[in-house]
DNA sequence: TTGAAAGCGCTAACAA
DNA sequence: TTGTTAGCGCTTTCAA
């Protein structure tokens, strides 16, 4: 190991708006003019100024700028701190959206960890005056961080669906998805078929499940008959409901997300049963893990990253004032592998 | 869809240090020294002010702050952009690092999303001054973010190493651990091994190789004898180089990370061959994926969250220009699995 | 121990 | 079209 030591000097020389300003023999009102393209500066000025500053490398602090427009150019996207692996990279994608997105605004992303029941790093963001705006990544059914932002006064958007009547919502659209990839799966002859499904607290699980559930009535088969487990994202309940599901002769399960879907195979692995011959298998939810598996797992395919980006829009929409759709609803594609062949 | 519309209206009737001052019947600077601890305050009013503040929920605001102090109260997270599926949880868990050790210090985390080319949203935050200092995740071997950083005179860390003098550097002792690992096999009886590496010009691959190549000629066997292949990490060039090692004999395939480790797993799986039977496996560097794989896989152990709050304590302690060590290197776990049994 | 006043770097009325 | 002036909300000399 290097036992060298380093030592932090500081420096700041940095270039402010009265050095142009008066470099150029023109007023600190002129120069923030040009710049910012607000009010009439002739063009000959405007282009001295821009000329100047990008030869020396002029940068205006947004932070002076912050503070007389109460303003910090930055936007904060919640993250829930507990996420799973499997989560991570769907969170991940979303958040490049995001910054994509708000790059183009020349505003910056700041993370906050939430944990589902310890909001502190997203209230301190909010009181502090940290963001301009939120998106929030996840929604649960009963969501305090919902209720928070709403009181705060803070303009957000959330991804998923929420029950508050007030927030701006971008989601996927997990029902029609569902209700589709059901139906398809019933169509082609399945008669007896069961869901297993995670976290009932989460909205996008409720959703799911309806979504499923309007598949099997659409094609006409007694819900009443089929199997719908929740709460079931750990290995122990998934390797219970599998072994049922097997002596019960099921047909077809269909898994809520990846993670289910992933552990749902390990278990079938370990048994030995062939899918899709001894059982067929869905997921409501697409993954690299997923679509590389032998075979290839019919599943939903969706796209985080533009769900990212187009909460981030519609926030943006909202703060410069504009009309916004209270929710959007983006779409899916169905895509049938050899899992249920 | 809901077509309902939604529009912001604003709102900001926040107490500032002014009200605080005026209520309690004191100045300005009196509150802000019993907020802060700075300057001497009698008990009693720093007391009053601190249980005022309380009630009345006042938050300085970091801008105002900011703009004497010449702080933004925030650091820069920068993640490659084009991180693969398999990075993202390595970058999301050292983020989460970062983050909660920013969090002790009242900082919050920036999200600077570079491309290895093109590392305008880095240059944009730095110039721009929107943090105080920065964290890099991943070092490349000719880097030009960093020379970058250099340069620009911000504060910043780096995870991984750097070839740079002046960086300061925390980084998993990769190439301890890969030279144990290879060493430990050796020692088992391999004789006849392979390493299949990803990007040559990422730092951390060149460290394990090094290290793969230290472990074999510890134990005595003939460096010109082992086949090591770089810049493999993509389906087709695993697919061939399998082909060709299994041609060969080789006992023991080595990867060099999760992501080819996983491609070789797959590629193995299609062609029936049986792991350990027919040809071991190890790899340096875990991941879920591997460590349930039947059977699981030999690997090389590191603690990712770890790494970016070690970073990030380093940048404060830089930053409060405290000294530092140049180069921390962290430990790591060397996890014997049923693919080398 | 406290306060008055200046100023961080910028923008935005209001004048000219 | 341009400049003057007054802040934004805080910290920090300097003086009391």
């Amino acid at each position: 190991m290097d036992e060298r030591v380093i030592r932090n000097i500081g420096s700041s020389d940095r270039i402010k708006i009265g050095d142009v300003a008066e470099a150029l023999g023109v007023s600190k009102t002129t120069v923030s003019r040009a710049i910012s393209g607000k009010g009439r500066v002739s063009k000959d000025t405007r282009a001295k100024v821009l000329a100047y500053i990008e030869k020396h490398g002029y940068h205006p602090s947004p932070i002076a700028k912050g503070l007389v427009q109460s303003k910090t150019y930055n936007i904060g996207w919640v993250m829930p701190g507990d996420s799973t692996i499997t989560d991570l990279p769907f969170f991940q994608r979303c958040m490049m959206g995001v910054i994509e997105v708000a790059a183009l605004e020349n505003y910056d992303v700041l993370v906050l960890m939430v944990f589902d029941h310890d909001m502190s790093s997203l209230e301190r963001a909010v009181m502090n005056q940290k963001v301009d705006g939120i998106v929030l990544g996840r929604t649960l059914i009963d969501d305090e961080r919902v209720e928070f932002l709403k009181d705060s006064g803070i303009p957000y958007v959330v991804i998923g669906s929420s029950p508050n009547e007030d927030a701006i919502q971008i989601d996927n659209d997990h029902i029609s998805a569902c209700k589709e990839l059901t139906s398809v799966l019933i169509m082609k002859g399945i008669k007896k078929l069961a869901l297993i499904g995670g976290d009932s607290n989460h909205v996008v699980n409720q959703t799911r499940k309806k979504g499923f559930e309007l598949g099997v009535e659409e094609q006409g088969l007694d819900l009443s008959q089929i199997k719908i487990y929740m709460d079931s994202d750990n290995e122990t309940a998934v390797e219970h409901i599998v072994d049922e599901l097997i002596q019960d002769g099921t047909e077809c399960i269909v898994c809520m997300d990846d993670k289910i879907c992933f552990q749902v195979l390990e278990k079938l692995r370990r048994d030995n049963i062939l899918i899709p011959d001894q059982i067929k298998i869905a997921s409501f939810y697409n993954s690299d893990i997923l679509s590389s598996n032998q075979p290839a797992i019919t599943s939903l395919q969706y796209d985080p990253k533009e769900l990212g980006s187009v909460a981030c829009r519609a926030l943006f929409d909202f703060m410069e004032g504009k009309e916004v759709l209270r929710k959007k609803l983006l779409s899916y594609e169905v895509i049938l592998k050899g899992s249920t062949k």
